[in-house]
DNA sequence: AGTAGGACCTGGTGGC
DNA sequence: TGCCACCAGGTCCTAC
């Protein structure tokens, strides 16, 4: 599942690659996933790749003409730089970003991706980055941030951790790996945290998600970056994908439970 | 208003 | 071996 740290690999990908390449064309197999429709990449014709940039999870190309557009890989979906032209469509392609020189392939098995083409004045309210919460790795983003984001909540810490529109960018892997760092079960209330332990789960979620984004993201089931490569961070999580396994720190069982509709792993004696 | 749960999707897996 | 129920979870939408 791309969250932050896999998105800002991706990111970084295709700045190395696509900036300054002219777009030619989309091609797409499944146009549901595209808004407002295909033909609208028309008026993208021509048109230079300026910026690519990452908000939570979402990833935004910016051309040179205003236009915008942007793409959400939702669980499944994975991006493929590739030379334009000769080589075949990658697992489950279901889109093309035909540029001068590479062309991008958009794979996704359960097709939930989204892609988004508006301009400067409308892409935040056309794809939804209008309602997300502040990005927790930015130097803006203190812990008084986090306390005013929290404050007077009583759902699981958990939850909230997940809710784009209070932090962008957490999903289920990190949110767990941070809960456990902090030692704090994802099942408590926000409102009965102290202030010792949101400081320390301000910590715990900085530091998971820089260490994702230095170890080139997660590749617990099939995460690959632009360039096909797999990242290095699934042998430093401590426990997602972990149930019923020793817990790394005191060896007691780590517990599955099932958290806003997630799967939620965590140790019951390190996690009060 | 705030929260919970279903819908969207399909490949992989485990049980019978 | 074949079939089927179920699981994975990011976001939007609906219902309470």
């Amino acid at each position: 599942m791309p969250e932050l740290p896999e998105v800002e690999t991706i990111v970084g990908d295709l700045r190395t690659v696509l900036l300054g390449q002219k777009f030619l064309r989309i091609i797409s197999s499944f146009e549901q996933a595209i808004s407002p429709s295909v033909s609208h990449f028309e008026r993208l014709g021509g048109a230079l790749l300026i910026t690519v940039k990452r908000r939570g999870k979402y990833i935004i190309f910016g051309f040179d003409g205003g236009q915008v557009l942007v793409l959400h890989l939702r669980m499944t979906g994975r991006l493929r730089i590739m030379q334009s032209g000769l080589e075949p469509a990658i697992p489950f392609e279901r889109t093309r970003l035909d540029f001068a020189v590479n062309s991008l392939r958009f794979g996704d098995i359960r097709k939930f991706g989204k892609i988004y083409l508006g301009d400067l004045g409308n892409y935040e309210l056309l794809s939804g980055i209008s309602k997300l919460g502040p990005e927790p790795l930015s130097e803006g983003f203190s812990v008084q941030n986090f306390v005013s984001c929290l404050k007077g909540n009583s759902r699981p810490i958990k939850a909230v951790l997940l809710d784009q529109s209070m932090i962008a960018g957490v999903g289920n892997i990190y949110a767990d790996e941070a809960c456990f760092r902090a030692a704090i079960n994802p099942w408590r209330p926000v409102k009965s945290l102290n202030n010792d332990e949101i400081r320390c789960l301000y910590d715990a979620l900085r530091f998971v998600l820089s260490e994702g984004i230095n170890n080139r993201g997660t590749s617990f089931s099939d995460f690959e970056d632009a360039f096909g490569r797999k990242g290095k961070n699934q042998k430093f999580l401590r426990v997602y994908g972990r149930a019923n396994k020793d817990c790394l720190q005191c060896l007691v069982p780590l517990v599955k439970t099932k958290l806003a509709g997630r799967g939620t792993v965590h140790c019951p004696n390190c996690q009060v």
